[in-house]
DNA sequence: TTGATTATATCTACATAATAGAATAAATTC
DNA sequence: GAATTTATTCTATTATGTAGATATAATCAA
């Protein structure tokens, strides 16, 4: 274990790509993550996010087709691979250690 | 709410300020910190953290009094602050509605 | 078949956070 | 007062995070 360090946002990122369950691409994840934060979030800082992730072998991206629906350029869509579901295991099992030793705390 | 933002790290040292209950400084947060993650982690990363912090108001620091222990520079000990444990509570609040929208989609 | 419209992605430039390791300081002990 | 111990502060560099402007590719209307 113990890979890549994985930034604060980025580990966001992560979570609403993976909650998206493959069918994520820029616009949704950032709708996802305001949501979620009640703050506006930029697209602009989620593709450099995606982007970073993509380089470290955590999510994977593919062109949609090219659907009926209304214009626009064709998406990116963002699916987690393997590492990076164990990077987020990974990283919530670190916060849970912290926060459990907070409600309980060690007695000498 | 929707107050500071808390990078990555930040939220694990305060996290680990809050788990070692208003004794905590330099060198315990680093040791509790290392025992979570397993990895190394260099006291120089932990200060300059708890000085962001303490700068933001999620902290507070005090200097230890000289206790009869073995020699050494005196300890400077933190604690969390109200406002800390409020953004400690959001991350985790936040972290949480991205981790349910995985485990339970929501279906059409 | 061109121009307007829409949806999306990429680029650019800057700000903030994370990091390791060296240097410094303040206490104790001999 | 020199050596030892424990802890903090400094320095310099790299990595992340951020907003907004710009570019691209699709559809639709005439």
């Amino acid at each position: 274990m113990a890979e890549e360090r994985l930034g604060g946002f980025e580990e966001l990122v992560l979570l609403a790509v993976a909650g998206l369950a493959g069918d994520g691409y820029g616009v949704t994840i950032r709708d996802h993550l305001e949501e979620g934060t009640g703050n506006r979030v930029s697209v602009g800082a989620v593709y450099a996010t995606l982007d970073r992730l993509q380089r470290k072998g955590l999510v994977k991206s593919r062109m949609g087709g090219t659907t009926a629906e209304r214009g626009g350029k064709r998406k990116r869509l963002f699916r987690i691979t393997g590492r990076g579901q164990a990077a987020m295991a990974e990283a919530r099992t670190l916060r849970d250690y912290l926060w459990n030793a907070i409600q309980a705390p060690a007695r000498s």
